[in-house]
DNA sequence: CTGGATCCAACTCGATACTG
DNA sequence: CAGTATCGAGTTGGATCCAG
């Protein structure tokens, strides 16, 4: 069967409703999640040590921000460097599969900028109602 | 100053760790939420209801349905209209704005899929350590 | 400096029952 | 058919303390 992208999402979607079987939707979970977007755009400047990231962006817990790296990491979209310094240092950076993905991640906000004077609307019009 | 991705990024970053201040992150949270997604890549078909999406999506509650559902109707993503016949009828579709969106979804459904290779052995990499 | 471990409050979500 | 209401289990995430 030809991978056309209508049999692709027939696929997908026989798996998809359960989270822990859907590998795709696993990653696509992990990258979209609230930090892992705001950390992604961070790393897209170039690498940064940890408490680098941690001032960068204001709300965000050392617990949240460990486990969002973690998962990141662990995915081979983000990568851990350490340096046996002392105090000890660790940066991190984008690898390539994380590269690749950050053009899509840029033209999802760039679809919700351009849009939002049409949701904004959508939603006032919805309020109303 | 002019409106390069860079200088959006920093305005966005500005507002976007206050989730409840940044309408993009929350159109954004709106739409890659779990099911969300597999609602939009059903509505990509063709108009459906109620019913027909309940079936379609075999894991899905009504009650987060409905919720889903709501959230993308008030961000003017999704069409709700109501036929008063009897019993009454309910179909759902995508907005311009909703088929603007999917080619976005798509490509990072298609950029998961082309990466899965690197990203299990990342993953089996990471696991062993 | 870079985390891990633990505790606890808040929110999420599914199941169930009910309505127009 | 297309929802709404309510409740309880489960999950999440922030705060805090500890460690290499």
């Amino acid at each position: 069967m030809e991978a056309t992208p209508t049999n692709r999402m027939k696929d997908w979607k026989a798996q998809a409703s359960d989270l822990s079987q859907c590998p795709v939707r696993q990653v696509l979970d992990h990258v979209s999640a609230k930090w892992p977007v705001l950390i992604l755009m961070e790393l897209e400047q170039g690498p940064v040590r940890f408490n680098a990231l941690l001032r960068a962006l204001p709300d965000i817990s050392k617990r949240m921000l460990t486990q969002s790296l973690r998962n990141l990491e662990r995915d081979g979209i983000v990568r851990r460097e350490v340096f046996d310094t002392k105090p000890p240092s660790v940066c991190y950076s984008l690898t390539e599969l994380g590269e690749g993905f950050l053009p899509h991640l840029l033209a999802m906000v760039d679809w919700a900028e351009k849009g939002m004077p049409h949701i904004a609307a959508a939603r006032a019009a919805f309020d109303r109602a």
